[in-house]
DNA sequence: GACATTGTCGCAGAGTATGATACAATAGCC
DNA sequence: GGCTATTGTATCATACTCTGCGACAATGTC
């Protein structure tokens, strides 16, 4: 379900971040869904039990998860949201989308295949919307 | 032409590495073009000069830029590549692709939104080609 | 040849990531 | 009610990376 690159210079809890949102926001973790363990899933993933935990930390934070000891942690975003991100946050998001297009393009992308590749993302991740 | 955030948390470098390859990309730094002196660029974004050089040393070996002693340093890049990327770093594209888009729709951002912005840095980008 | 310009190298301090270990809170069972 | 297992949290240590300061080396200009 989550997969990690020991060898890729982003930190280990920024990859799990990422993949975590990812499947939050492609809607294969709903509201209510259970997390593994921290150390279930480090071990799984044969890192650090603080890691994992830091990883949960941030999103619990960003208030995509909820945890408490004893009991495990638990997803619940909610996604749709009244009204939309900010000024400054849509100013972020496409920043961040022109560095992977413009990565795209130095690669040797065609501007047909970046196309594709943006128009299946969308659509895998507000098809359970 | 480039704006940098101390306060990010991504390191000033990769910061310029990815700035310098979105004008690239964009067409906005051409072959041939020179970039300002490391100390010269330095100074106006308020930062050591070390951390230009370094950034231009990442893209001279990724083989977009040619730095000399004395010289400066200037724009080699060839974006257009006989043939495209392989399997492999078109998996790690469409990966960064995924993480920003889903970041845009765990923002909030409608899917309207997200194909607009995504058709609008494609336009951007492709737009010299 | 002297000087300015430009990129490069070595080192140091600060901060961050990761991991080992111990602690605290909750749930389940007797 | 008490014991044990489960789960998240906190503390500390180690290694690594980023950033900056200073010095050096190569090229161009006069």
């Amino acid at each position: 379900m989550l997969t990690i690159s020991l060898a890729s210079p982003v930190p280990i809890h920024d990859q799990l971040v990422a993949g975590l949102r990812g499947l939050i926001a492609a809607g294969q973790l709903a509201e209510g869904d259970e997390l593994p363990p921290v150390r279930q899933l480090a071990a799984d993933l044969g890192i650090n039990l603080n890691t994992v935990a830091r990883a949960y930390r941030e999103l619990t934070d960003a208030g995509l998860l909820a945890s408490a000891r004893g009991r495990g942690t638990i997803v619940i975003a909610t996604v749709e949201r009244a009204s939309g991100p900010k000024a400054e946050e849509r100013k972020r998001i496409e920043a961040s989308i022109a560095a992977a297009l413009g990565d795209a393009k130095l690669a040797g992308l065609t501007r047909e295949a970046a196309e594709s590749m943006a128009a299946r993302q969308i659509e895998r991740l507000w098809k359970h919307v």
